[in-house]
DNA sequence: GTAGACCTTCCCATTATGGGAAGGTCAAGG
DNA sequence: CCTTGACCTTCCCATAATGGGAAGGTCTAC
């Protein structure tokens, strides 16, 4: 399987099956006489494993961490789990920060009249001298 | 004032404000014979505006145009509410992002029982064949 | 006059991703 | 056999906002 063809199986792009094995995150695999990069369907699977751990947020470092406790069948799933939670702490800060602002603007927003007139409490707030 | 003195009267770093004045959102002001750059209290004013407007999330080229809005006496309140409310969307898009994730992630790390065994749903969700 | 605090510019790194150029490879069809 | 189009390679650049740090000039107080 060429890298076209394992981006499409895993959805992973081919740019960025290239960038994971560069830092490491993927052996640097078998080529063809070419000089093509050849998967198969471990490739595949583990691409797929890496592309799930991305749609939860984890940074490839973490995924890194995650694919060395996948390899280890004699790994304590306590060690997985301290991995996750805190990814869950992270993400949880992350959200609060980003409501905050959020909490912050729509109260703004929310005495801004909106019209045609140049007054506006969201320049004003912004402009705080305090 | 010297440059160190409008960061620390403003909040933002020296090395930011010479990156905001790199790429035009401030001024290529005064300096001194010696090539130091000079600020005023204006300058300091505008900084801390841009520094709100940045603890609220904003990237700094809808700051640019809201420091556009700001300078102009006869602007709309409502082309400012505009902006503030497209940035709401755009923060709850990603505080929505951000909580499937969390939730997602609790949910599995709920059902990991966090021991000395191998087993793990959340292993065994990333590498879900599907 | 010198030390220490400041300033200058320039380059590099971060995180994950994509765009695009220049050039080699391969399969199908004329 | 040769061409075409799809595919591959590597390399460089860009993104957003921020900071680190080097090499070198300036200023002030002692």
């Amino acid at each position: 399987m060429n890298i076209g063809a394992a981006a499409r199986a895993s959805g992973v792009s081919a740019k960025m099956i290239r960038h994971y094995e560069s830092i490491g995150l993927l052996r640097t695999g078998a080529r063809t006489l070419a000089g093509y990069r050849q998967y198969d369907d471990r490739d595949v699977h583990l691409l797929r494993f890496i592309r799930r751990a991305r749609d939860l947020g984890f940074p490839l470092e973490r995924i890194r961490d995650l694919l060395t406790l996948w390899d280890d069948p004699d790994r304590a799933s306590a060690d997985v789990k301290q991995l996750a939670e805190a990814h869950i702490a992270d993400l949880d800060a992350r959200i609060a920060a980003l409501a905050d602002m959020r909490d912050t603007l729509v109260a703004l927003a929310r005495a801004c009249r909106g019209d045609q007139r140049p007054d506006c409490p969201i320049l004003r707030k912004l402009a705080e001298t305090d």
